[in-house]
DNA sequence: GGGATACCTTACAGGGAATGTAAGTGGTTA
DNA sequence: TAACCACTTACATTCCCTGTAAGGTATCCC
C-alpha cells in the first residue's frame, strides 16, 4: 500500500524514542522531521507545515499543552499526543485542549501507524484550510466558517480576510493587503481597499458578525474576534 | 458548557449498556437515538442522519465491520466503535475499516464524552458534505474532491453530480435529474440535460476523470467509480 | 475650532463567467 | 433504413463581480 508523501513532525526530546518513531514512520513511507528547537518549538513547527504532529507532553522548556493549544488556534493539522503518563486526567486534558488522539508509551508500532493513518485520512478534506481562532476559511472556494454558521465570500472579500487570518492577531498594513489581493506590480487606486472592506463588512454583518475587521488608523486592519469559542480552542 | 443539539445514534443490542450510554450522552446535552432495527440497521441509521454513530461490533445479524464499511461509503459522520473485546487486532481492523475511534467496555463516561466531543468537533467542517465512494462534494461551493485532487464545479454541474452521488450506485432517470436541478414545475428543454452533461464530463476530464458519468440508454445516468480507493473505504 | 488627512459609503458601468437555446451530428435499435 | 435517443458545438443573454468616481464622515493636530 502506497502512502502519499505526507509530512509528519515529531516533537520528542527522548532521542532514542524519537529515532524509533522516525524509523517506524519513515518505513511506512512518510516524510519525517524531528523537532530540534525546544526553545521556540511552535515557530519551527509552523514553518515546517507538517500534515501531522506527534507531540510529547513533557518537553523541556514549554509544556506540550501550551504548544497544542497555541497551534490549534493557528493551524489545521492533527496533533497526536504521545506521553509516558498513562493517566485519564492527562488524556481528558489533552483532548480538551484540542489534541486529536492520545497514545501512551511504550507505543505499539502498528497501533501508532493505524492512528496516524486515520488522522491523516480524517483531515484530508481539511488540509489547506486557513484558520484563525474560531474562523476557518477555504482559500479555494472562499467559504468562511465560524461555529455552525458559514458564508460564501467573493474572491476579493476572501483574499482580504485570508491575509488578515494568516497574520492574525497582528495588524496588517494596507500596502500588504493590497499586495496580497492585487499583486505588488499593478497599482490601481487607493480607494479600492476601503470600498472592498465595506463590501466585506457588509457581507460579514449579514450573519451578525459585526466589528470583525477593526481599523487601526494610520496602520492598517486587524481581525477582532470576540472569544466565545469552543472549549478546545481556548 | 453548552453543547449544540447534535444527534447521536447508538447501535448497541445490550439494552442495559445502551440505556447507560443514552443517559450519559443525554445528560451532556446531546439528542440520542437508540437503534431498534437490527435487521436492516443501515437503513435506520441513514434515515436518522446522526452526527455521530456509536457502534457495537457484535450486533445480532450483521457485523459491525460491515455496517461501518458500508456507511463510510455513503456518509460523512464519524463512527465510534465500542466493543467488549480488548484486542489490538480488532482495533486495527476497525480503524482500517474507517472507524474514527475505538473504545472498550466498560467505558469511562468522561473518556467517552471527551472522545465524542472531539469527534464532533473534528467533523464539524465536514458536516453536510455529500459522499459517494471516493468522491466528496460540498453542495454549497460545488467543490468536488477525490483523493488529493479537487475541482470547482459550476452550480449546474454540481447539482447534476450531487443527485448522482446521493443515489449512488443507482441509475438515475433523466426526469429525476431535471427535477433536482431545475425543479419539477419549470419544464425547459429536453436538450438541456445532455448539454450540461457534456459540460460536466468535460470539466471532470480536465483532471483525468473520464467515464465517471455513465449513460444507461433509455434509463438515465449513473456514477461509475473505478475502485482504486483508499484502503479504509474498500 | 478649523483645516487636513484618513477612511467610509453609495452609485454606476464595464467585463466575464455561467447557462439556456438552437442547430446539427453520431450512434443504436427495430 | 428509418426513427429515436443522446451528444456536441456555437451563440446570445443574463447576472454577478469588481474597479472607478464622487461625495460624506470621522479623527488628528495645530
Amino acid at each position: 500500500m502506497t502512502v502519499p508523501g505526507w509530512k509528519i513532525m515529531i516533537a520528542e526530546d527522548d532521542l532514542f524514542l524519537a529515532r524509533e518513531l522516525q524509523t517506524v514512520l519513515a518505513d511506512a513511507g512518510y516524510s519525517v522531521a524531528v523537532l530540534t528547537d525546544f526553545v521556540r518549538p511552535t515557530d519551527e513547527i509552523l514553518s515546517y507545515q507538517p500534515d501531522l504532529l506527534i507531540l510529547d507532553l513533557n518537553l523541556p522548556g514549554s509544556s506540550g499543552f501550551d504548544i497544542c493549544r497555541f497551534l490549534k488556534l493557528r493551524s489545521s493539522f492533527p496533533i497526536l499526543i504521545l506521553t509516558a503518563r498513562d493517566s485519564l486526567a492527562d488524556e481528558l486534558a489533552a483532548l480538551g485542549f484540542g489534541a486529536d488522539d492520545y497514545l501512551t508509551k511504550p507505543f505499539d508500532p502498528d497501533r501508532l501507524l493505524a492512528r496516524v493513518q486515520r488522522l491523516l485520512e480524517t483531515y484530508r478534506l481539511v488540509r489547506g484550510l486557513v484558520r484563525a481562532g474560531p474562523l476557518t476559511l477555504d482559500p479555494e472556494t472562499w467559504k468562511l466558517v465560524r461555529g455552525e454558521l458559514h458564508l460564501l465570500l467573493t474572491e476579493t472579500e476572501g483574499k482580504i480576510i485570508e491575509v488578515l487570518m494568516r497574520k492574525f492577531p497582528e495588524t496588517v498594513p494596507q500596502a500588504e493587503i493590497i499586495a496580497h489581493v492585487w499583486g505588488k506590480e499593478t497599482y490601481i487606486d487607493d480607494n479600492i481597499l476601503p470600498v472592498n472592506l465595506t463590501r466585506l463588512r457588509k457581507t460579514l454583518s449579514s450573519l451578525g458578525w459585526e466589528n470583525m475587521v477593526e481599523t487601526i488608523r494610520g496602520q492598517g486592519y486587524r481581525l477582532q474576534v470576540t472569544e466565545e469559542q469552543e472549549p478546545w480552542s481556548c
